[in-house]
DNA sequence: TTGAAAGCGATACCAT
DNA sequence: ATGGTATCGCTTTCAA
């Protein structure tokens, strides 16, 4: 490997003064600068971060800490993952996507140790005890999501609240009066920590009662053979039910399915908005979707941009950004049975 | 932050022997194994591994290189991180996704600086400019996929040959005679780089051609949407297809979708085969595909122990593994038209 | 079994 | 504008 003194003793100069070229840290001469660059490019020199790392304390390595084996990443992760990583380019950092589990002691074992800058937590639950742990290190880190009470956390999240009471109004606005919401969660009984179908939950309850209207709560785990099973069975279980909010985009096709099998017609017979989607998702339904669009990009570049703020200026304020969801007309949805 | 320094200082040793403790390198009584093992504990000690990686060489860090922002993460490449990422673990290793363009300096710039002891690249197309790149570097590497001559690589792939091969038999048992493959690639006009699409173009056409058969190629970009225009046109442009193989399950759904639209009766008129694709999303279809499983933990697994492989004996010989696609019966598959 | 000390590669302070 | 050098945290050889 070719090192700072190669290119030193190549181009007559210290280590120091390459360093101060290689870094633009300090004013160099043109002369000495370009002896340097040559010598460097004669040599292929390339700086190792691992010293540079280790002398300056920063990597320039942000990690988006995933619990890949709790949750395979899905299209929607892809989603974070690609803006933030764009983002973090921009902004002359690198992105990784770092495995972990849900336990809190992984988490810290890779935030507080040097190699990572910062660190960006994604699919937070409500009571998540990788955010004390993280609380306790000295690693900056910022949420994808949040806690329960995300007080004193600098954290970017989809407006669950809006977004379900946007699909609310929307429905009502069509003479629909008995609702169901349905969530998803890879494993069950674990539902309640998973902060968007926890949100949205309260969220629904608290529009259905102020609206005076009815409404059902039901999971369906994030697979399209349990979404069939699902549907199939979903008209004997709510007959009355016309309208659907559906948190599930994976089990969305075949819920949709499972229904037109049990002989119930989307939208004619019910009708449904996909909550936190994407138009890629909703096209793989027949019939489309509606659907609240997921900010996924912008929450990716809003989260790095907030990571590195926190990085590179620990005392400014705690962001704490909520970005609703856009509705995307599709042809899910219509009048209620008996209104037209 | 705690050091060695600190431990030892606590513990009333030298550093070297809370390395040797820390490691193992080296056989330690019991009695200062324990008086430092309190130290650490007292002080919350965590190794530094930029530390470790410079004084060792080594960082025990494995990047899967993935070209993010040409090919959005989808759900099949989370697949091969799942389980790659569970390996390294089971290995002592860590894999990190990396994101990187396709373009070779950036491949080379971050593998060839040490702070990955090796590199598993995605996405590898035919002709693939970051291959001789890594190939000029030291850094050991092993592909998942492989380019169009890989002798002297390390990969790991799908056999898509003799995957293809089955579909095109278990059709023409059913007595179609008129095939369509339909492939995917993100953008136009460079599918021809695309590995599995043009690798299975060749055993298609060959199958084709050996059984006199006849059979067309088609191109559908990876969306949904695309899917739907797609299927909606297929009938009038290939009348006389009855077989159709599926290399894009992203656009599937909205195929069937377009066909259905279009009048066209899966399996009663069209029957087809999805190549490569994943219990998951045959069923977000109506009907549920027939596919071949994509064996992609096969793959994950096998690509991190051929790269831990070639880091820790770089003088054995070259893997090159080739998996074929297992059948999986579904719902899109039936005897062709006018022979039953 | 334990310790002293020389690196690993780069940074940055203090001189010159 | 340059250079000498201590330093970052840990590993590892060589001695004791």
């Amino acid at each position: 490997m070719v090192t700072m003194h190669d290119v030193a003793a190549r181009a007559n100069v210290s280590v120091a003064t390459v360093s101060f070229v290689v870094n633009g840290t300090k004013p160099i001469s043109p002369a000495t600068t370009s002896r340097v660059e040559q010598a460097m490019r004669e040599l292929g020199y390339r700086r190792n971060p691992v010293g540079a790392a280790l002398a300056r304390g920063r990597t320039k390595i942000i990690g988006m800490l995933y619990p890949a084996l709790q949750r395979p990443l899905s299209g929607t992760v892809g989603g974070f993952f690609t803006s933030a990583a764009v983002r973090a380019q921009e902004r002359g950092y690198q992105l990784v996507l770092w495995p972990i589990s849900n336990e809190s002691d992984e988490a810290m074992a890779l935030a507080d140790t040097g190699l990572v800058d910062g660190v960006l937590l994604m699919e937070v639950q409500l009571n998540d005890n990788r955010v004390p742990a993280l609380v306790q290190g000295r690693t900056p880190f910022a949420l994808i999501g949040r806690t329960a009470d995300p007080e004193g956390l600098a954290y970017v999240d989809v407006d669950f609240g809006a977004t379900v009471t946007t699909a609310v109004e929307t429905l009502v606005a069509l003479g629909h009066r008995d609702f169901c919401l349905v969530t998803g969660g890879s494993r069950a009984g674990r539902f309640e920590e998973h902060g968007p179908a926890e949100r949205s939950r309260a969220a629904f309850l608290a529009d259905i009662e102020a609206a005076g209207l009815t409404g059902a709560v039901r999971y369906c785990l994030e697979d399209s053979r349990e979404g069939r099973a699902f549907g199939r069975a979903f008209r004997d279980e709510h007959p009355d039910v016309t309208a659907m909010l559906l948190l599930n985009e994976h089990a969305a096709p075949g819920i949709v399915i499972g229904l037109r099998e049990a002989g119930v017609r989307v939208p004619e017979d019910l009708s449904i908005i996909s909550l936190g989607s994407s138009a890629h998702m909703a096209n793989m339904v027949d019939p489309a979707l509606t659907f609240l669009r997921s900010p996924a990009d912008e929450l990716g570049r809003l989260g790095v941009d907030t990571i590195i703020d926190r990085i590179e200026n620990p005392d400014a304020g705690l962001p704490a950004v909520l970005i609703p969801c856009e509705m995307v007309p599709g042809g899910s949805i219509a009048e209620a049975p008996g209104r037209a």
